[in-house]
RNA sequence: GGGCGGUUAGCUCAGUUGGCUAGAGCGCCUCGCUUACACCGAGGAGGCCGUUGGUUCGAAUCCAUCACCGCCCA
């Protein structure tokens, strides 16, 4: 018969393929082709550690697409990499020293860095073996990682390039800062944590007399304050604008401001402004111009020379604080207070807004091309709604501090001489260029991880340079994302696109839902859900496909090289069906990959093999297979070729092991066509009168399972219609009766096209029959009510009558089949 | 505080422009080891589609309100 095993063994057959691929190379994209360019640059996974389910959707997902345009006649480049992630690696490496007992500064940077080096290796190979497994169609002889020399070489000219523009600026601001990684991060970076704290209540003297109360979460920082702000059309307070508080504990004298941003309804109504330590205070304090007071180091802890609280952390000061200030009566009182407050996203300490010297990135440029990009239509959004979180991003965005100061990371290519002159080059300079200085020193500060991550699709393509690659594939194709990302690294790849290509870099972006899938396995929603439902999901279907192509194999004889019959000559009903289906089938699995709705996709091709080719068509034509038939033989290895690849971009690793199996020479199925041309095949009659069939079969084996203790197997059909040879056949098969002229004596019950025996003398269930009935007859009221509705006569389209009332005619004859 | 999304069968979710007789997979119940598959086949049970209103001949689908959950951004 055949040499297949009894069920599918996913690692035995899986293990090859993806070597055998990989030797045949059949992922390296050539950029000579003359076929057309299909481009997808994986967003590179942090080499942080392994890849998780979220990754394996993503990757799938982009697998799917270039596994299908590659069928479709594509030339494809799918090309894998990785990112150095600086602040997420150096958090990774430092817990990891913490658990040895140590920290990055006994180790020293050198050291340091060899470690992360060895880190990066480790995962790195880890990451691509997890992608091997998965199947994912990436060209490796492309990888791309975010620290190679050449990325390197990119960032720096991007760098240089902002900078020549006049666009990248040093400037004091208030930052986010991290005291544990001690730098700066992005707005982006910081997420919102509720706290339960204290809210303080100060009374802040006023000279000449008089006082006003202000409120604080964080009274430590009135240290450094600097103001008094309240609102300009608060009438509590009009007398004491212009007048000057003096600062209980430290004695400075603070002026009183009017200022919109403060908010009547907030605390006491009363702010104190404290400019290097707040944002708005900030923002309050330059429009005012109050002095910016650094009240804290970069480690967090205080910084007030000739105070008692410098040098202390934050908490502890705070406590003293405030114990000095109710000590000196200046203490009002103490509210529980809940508030959200910011934390390091990667590392977890509380955020400390400080004024801090940075790198700043002028975005208004930029952000205008963007904007224009998209009302042009040039980036398409999947979902479509994901636009307008790029947009409201894009509307409100300022510059961007892109500067970090970590150990890791590409330093900005920012150079100062012995005489202080700065040089902003790609590569280092010997000399100064203003002064002829040899005494060179490069700036300590790293870029953004986000930096280099936004020039992705050109960079790896080997921009600035005029590649082949450069010129055959960007731009890219797609973009397949997670939404969280979206403003962190598509808005920003789309900015520098424009801005250095001169072109969006993909017309499309796809979000995926934040639906996990397990590591390892292909898989969606509709195989099944939950981590383990869904791997089980996915074997059950891999071994039902695996079956029914052992099932056509096993039979297949000699008749093998029969050719399939054009649409006029195929005889049998169930024939003319399945490739009816089968090109409606195709339809729906291509419109939802072009869609980029991919569980349309595999629900189509699902519900394809299972519900139809499996359930009804082999059921109906496994006698002809065992009978030699050669039409049935042509029609099922036809089905199965067809559907094997219609499948193979959602399983890459079963489909290449059938395909090999079918007779015939046989290339890799990722690079045979995609299905098409199956059009000529549809059949709507024959899907009409098959279904009609179906419903038939359903009915007897309903009325089978009534009697009480039926055989599974038995009973007599009368057609009403003169029965045709090729409904005798089916209905025997499908239904388990014979189809006779004259029905024997037995239960006799009604068939839509007919009625059917069974020899049994057997009660049927009273009350199944009983509650079958009062369902239909309650559905047949429904009905009979909307149709007796002259409303609805008058203002429903003529169609939905006439649904209705065929529908109130079957519902009458299923009823009286009943009795 | 602003924005977005979700709330449908025990679980996880589909339901396009309102016409639904509300579906799928898993789980559950009954029957069946019929020579592709028990990783299977057959039959079934199970839902006032989150709340309250509104528009409409007709609402899971449109509008409004509220409730709870989640995410993003301030």
């Amino acid at each position: 018969m055949t040499d297949m095993p009894k069920s599918y063994d996913h690692e035995a057959t899986e293990a090859g393929w993806y070597a055998r691929w990989e030797q045949a190379g059949l992922f390296t994209a050539d950029a000579k082709s003359p076929k057309p360019k299909y481009t997808i640059c994986l967003p590179p996974p942090n080499i942080t550690g392994e890849l998780h389910m979220g990754h394996a959707l993503n990757h799938s997902l982009q697998d799917i697409c270039s596994r299908y345009r590659r069928m479709a006649g594509y030339e494809v480049l799918f090309l894998p990499g990785m990112d150095h992630a600086a602040i997420a690696t150096q958090n990774v490496i430092e817990k990891q020293l913490a658990a040895e007992g140590k920290t990055k500064e006994q180790l020293g940077r050198e050291a340091f860095q060899a470690r992360v080096n060895e880190w990066y290796a480790e995962v790195g190979d880890t990451i691509a073996r997890q992608d091997r497994i998965l199947g994912a169609s990436l060209d490796w002889t492309r990888l791309r990682f975010t620290m190679d020399e050449r990325y390197v070489r990119s960032v720096m000219t991007a760098f240089v390039a902002f900078y020549d523009r006049g666009w990248i600026y040093r400037a004091p601001r208030i930052v986010n800062w991290c005291p544990h990684d001690q730098s700066a991060i992005s707005d982006l970076e910081v997420k919102w944590e509720k706290h339960h704290d204290t809210l303080y209540f100060i009374r802040y003297p006023i000279e000449g007399g008089g006082e006003v109360m202000i409120a604080t979460v964080r009274p430590e920082t009135m240290l450094a304050d600097t103001g008094v702000a309240v609102s300009p059309t608060d009438p509590r307070y009009q007398s004491i604008i212009g007048k000057t508080a003096i600062l209980p504990l430290v004695g400075r004298k603070l002026p009183i401001v009017a200022d919109d941003a403060v908010e009547k309804d907030f605390g006491t109504g009363a702010l104190k402004v404290t400019p290097g330590h707040d944002a708005m205070d900030y923002e309050i304090g330059q429009r005012h111009h109050l002095e910016v007071i650094n009240g804290m180091h970069l480690d967090g802890r205080m910084n007030v020379p000739g105070l008692p609280y410098d040098g202390m952390p934050s908490l502890e000061a705070r406590k003293l604080v405030v114990g000095d200030l109710e000590a000196q009566g200046f203490l009002v009182r103490e509210e529980p207070y809940t508030h959200e407050v910011g934390h390091c996203d990667r590392c977890d300490a509380v955020i400390e807004p400080l004024v801090s010297e940075q790198w700043w990135l002028r975005m208004n440029k930029m952000r205008d091309k963007a904007l224009a990009a998209s009302a042009d239509g040039k980036v398409r959004w999947h979902p479509e709604r994901y636009e307008r979180t790029y947009l409201d991003w894009l509307h409100g965005l300022r510059d961007w501090n892109i500067g970090r100061q970590l150990w890791l990371g590409h330093r900005v290519p920012v150079y100062y001489c012995g005489n202080g002159h700065r040089t902003v080059t790609v590569e280092r300079p010997a000399e100064c260029p203003e002064c002829g200085n040899r005494e060179i020193t490069q700036d300590p500060d790293v870029l953004d991880t986000w930096f280099s991550s936004a020039l992705w699709p050109f960079a790896t393509l080997g921009w600035p340079d005029e590649t082949e690659d450069l010129r055959a594939f960007y731009p890219n194709d797609m973009n397949s994302t997670a939404r969280e990302i979206i403003n962190l690294w598509v808005s920003r790849m789309i900015m520098t696109g424009l801005e250095f290509m001169g072109e969006v870099p993909f017309s499309d972006v796809a979000i995926h839902c934040q639906v996990q899938a397990a590591d390892g396995r292909r898989m969606s929603k509709s195989l099944g859900t939950g981590v383990d439902p869904r791997v089980e999901g996915y074997r059950r279907f891999c071994n039902k496909l695996w079956n029914a192509t052992r099932l056509v194999l096993g039979n297949l004889g000699d008749g093998a090289a029969t050719p399939l019959p054009e649409p006029d000559e195929l005889e049998l009903i169930e024939d003319r069906w399945m490739l009816s289906r089968l090109a409606s089938a195709q339809r729906e699995v291509t419109d939802g990959i072009e869609g980029f709705e991919f569980q349309d996709s595999i629900n189509a091709a699902y519900g394809f093999v299972w519900n139809e080719f499996c359930d009804w068509w082999l059921e109906a034509a496994k006698e002809r297979l065992r009978e030699g038939d050669t039409t049935a033989q042509a029609v099922a290895i036809f089905c199965i070729d067809n559907l094997l690849r219609l499948l193979h971009p959602f399983m890459p690793f079963v489909t290449e092991e059938l395909w090999s199996r079918l007779p015939g020479e046989r290339d890799f199925i990722m690079r045979a066509p995609w299905p098409q041309d199956l059009h000529r095949y549809v059949d709507g009659q024959a899907e009409v009168e098959f279904e009609a069939l179906m419903q038939t079969v359903d009915e007897i084996r309903s009325y089978r399972k009534t009697i009480q203790g039926a055989p599974n197997k038995g009973g007599a059909v009368k057609l009403s219609e003169p029965a045709a040879p090729d409904w005798v056949q089916a209905l025997t098969l499908l239904g388990k009766v014979a189809v006779l002229d004259d029905l024997p004596p037995g239960r006799s019950f009604g068939l839509s096209t007919g009625s059917v025996v069974f020899p049994t003398v057997a009660a049927v269930d009273p009350a199944l029959t009983a509650k079958k009935k009062a369902d239909l007859q309650r559905e047949l009221e429904r009905v009979t009510a909307k149709l007796e509705n002259p409303e609805f006569r008058a203002k429903a389209p003529e169609a939905v009558i006439a649904e209705q009332e065929a529908r109130a005619d079957e519902l009458r004859a299923a009823i009286d089949r009943l009795v």
